[in-house]
DNA sequence: CTGAAAGCGCTAACAC
DNA sequence: GTGTTAGCGCTTTCAG
């Protein structure tokens, strides 16, 4: 392993002046600067960034935390903060809480103790993780959910919920339910919001089918408890909002093998606009969150916060419809594209009226 | 920031007998233990790890490499390899090369840097991508890929390939195509197994539908020329293998715009087994790796290289085919069961006879 | 423009 | 059992 001593004998200068070079203070000889990295190039020296690291009280690592790596939403926001933690050149350390209070609680003191500079999360909970989290001595940005006193960067789940009653309606659609948690988090906010506007609009929710949110890939639930409301209420609707876009998919299976084809019997919608949504046939009509901006605004907000002393702030970004076949009825895959540009149109205003 | 010397201090001790007591190290009197240790929890003590990483000469950080984080089949194994390292008490730095030998050159270069404890990888290239490897300070695995001088995690695709060519002769189909590249590296050995076991039994391929494999989420390319492929040349196949569950789903929207529906016209089988496959409706038959071995085997190897200086070692691990809806017509979804249980016996034996 | 000195917080011999 | 002495490799005053 060859250190800044091995270069500054070499070169016949101190460590200091190696130091100086590298760190490319003007005040240093060009001569100087120039002998100095020769022999960098030489010995091919690499900095040893743990020592810099303990010198310079900063370690260019953020810590990330989400409630589960592989569910496509997470796993496309953790791309996208990834990226763009590179570009600033940061490195990231990804955990896994499984929504558990407890090991988030463990990963935070891990984080704290490996000293990284920030820490971008998806809390477990937007109430009882707070102590955690106020523990920590560096700047945190939270994600997907809002937590005062915390920069955050979401959508608003409630208008998310909105957009898509307003979908439903433009496509003519009269009998309309809800498949997913109603009084979870942000799932309570988006049920809200859905249901605030179809009453806005003299329609009452048809069927709600209360099911939990699909959690660690256990997935079998919802599509038992779809079953099993279809065969206990029967189904009643012409269009469903679910939770999200896996609670969807489950549900198109579900409907699929009660003698169900979508859109032509049953439409439905997702949420978050995963890959999921772009892969499955019929291609899945969503609400997108804006993955990539989330995962990149997140970034950007934490490194201010670390390099400038920022103040945490509160970012809201905008969601939107993205109209698929599976909320088109009685047209065929090819005229999509036609009636996306109807539907993106129709929700060009992001905010319901009153 | 309160360090060893101030509980030190406070316990009247020396620092020494502080990093002694919190270790674990046996010599040290009771009695002086209970004393450091009743100042540690009246302090809040939390021991810097970057300190100790630098002094110790081990960080318990590993780096992970993959081409692209947001592909289900690679956020998968992520997931679970971050399972295994935290519960090994390592932290985990997640690196996407892009599929690019540049980045994947500056990563390295990043985690040699950091001095990370070992590398777990999804090498760019199994032959242009040895060098940047070998610099590597410290026990590299691959995984998914075998690469030789290495400790390798994997499967044999040449098998794969195989035994969705026995899963598509015991459902009976007799014209049989491909979908996917047939050149790059482990997708031409799937294909080469493929293309052997039917041939040993005398079926020769119908359609071959070459197409790049998607990457980075960019997979319109797949689904324009399979309908390319369609106009051009026409579809003769009763089932195809498709080179992963993404190109598989392209494949499923193809057909469906050309009005051909799965599995009653085609059938199709994907290969990963991931996310996707479970999800879709119909849900897709396909040649599972095992995901989350592969994750924790790669992890167990690498921890035995780092800590007991074991030898490289090749790890070839089994696959199967999991038949699900979309290779079984004339079946209703619900004898999907049944089918299984006839399936998965048949397949049972890893080897193709000769 | 450059170097000497001090220290980041911890561990690892080696003494007593 | 416990403390002393040396670092680990780098950055940051402060002099000159």
């Amino acid at each position: 392993m060859v250190s800044m001593q091995d270069i500054a004998d070499k070169a016949g200068v101190s460590r200091v002046t190696v130091s100086r070079v590298l760190s490319n203070h003007p005040s240093v000889k060009a001569e100087t600067r120039q002998k100095v990295l020769h022999w960098v190039k030489e010995l091919d020296y690499e900095p040893n960034l743990i020592a810099q690291s303990l010198a310079g009280n900063r370690t260019n690592i953020i810590g990330l935390l989400v409630p589960e790596i592989a569910y496509p939403f997470f796993s496309e926001i953790i791309e996208s903060i990834e990226n763009q933690a590179f570009y600033e050149g940061y490195s990231v350390i990804i955990c896994n809480t499984h929504r558990s209070l407890d090991k988030e609680k463990n990963i935070l003191a891990q984080l704290r103790q490996r000293k990284v500079d920030g820490v971008i999360a998806v809390p477990v909970s937007t109430t009882q993780s707070l102590p955690a989290y106020q523990r920590l001595q560096v700047p945190a940005v939270m994600i997907t959910k809002k937590m005062e006193g915390f920069s955050s960067v979401y959508i608003s789940h409630y208008n998310g919920g909105q957009q898509i009653a307003r979908h439903f309606l433009n496509m003519g659609f009269q009998k309309i339910g809800y498949i997913g948690p109603t009084k979870e988090s942000t799932s309570a906010l988006k049920y809200a919001g859905f249901q605030q506007y179809l009453s806005d609009n003299q329609i009452d929710l048809t069927d709600v089918i209360e099911c939990p949110a699909p959690e660690n890939m256990n997935t079998s639930l919802v599509y038992k408890l779809v079953k099993q409301y279809a065969e206990n209420t029967g189904l009643h609707c012409e269009a469903y909002l679910a939770n999200d876009d896996i609670t969807a998919c489950e549900a198109i299976s579900a409907f699929r093998e009660l003698g169900y084809t979508v859109p032509q019997d049953i439409a439905i919608a997702g949420f978050d606009n995963s890959l999921l949504a772009k892969e499955i046939s019929p291609k899945l009509t969503a609400l997108a969150q804006p993955l990539d901006e989330i995962g990149k605004k997140s970034v950007e907000i934490l490194l201010d916060q670390i390099n400038n002393n920022a103040e945490p702030c509160m970012y809201e970004l905008e969601s939107r419809v993205i109209a698929r076949e599976s909320t088109i009825r009685f047209v065929s895959p090819k005229q999509e594209s036609l009636a996306h540009a109807i539907l993106t149109n129709a929700s060009s205003s992001p905010h319901a009226p009153a």
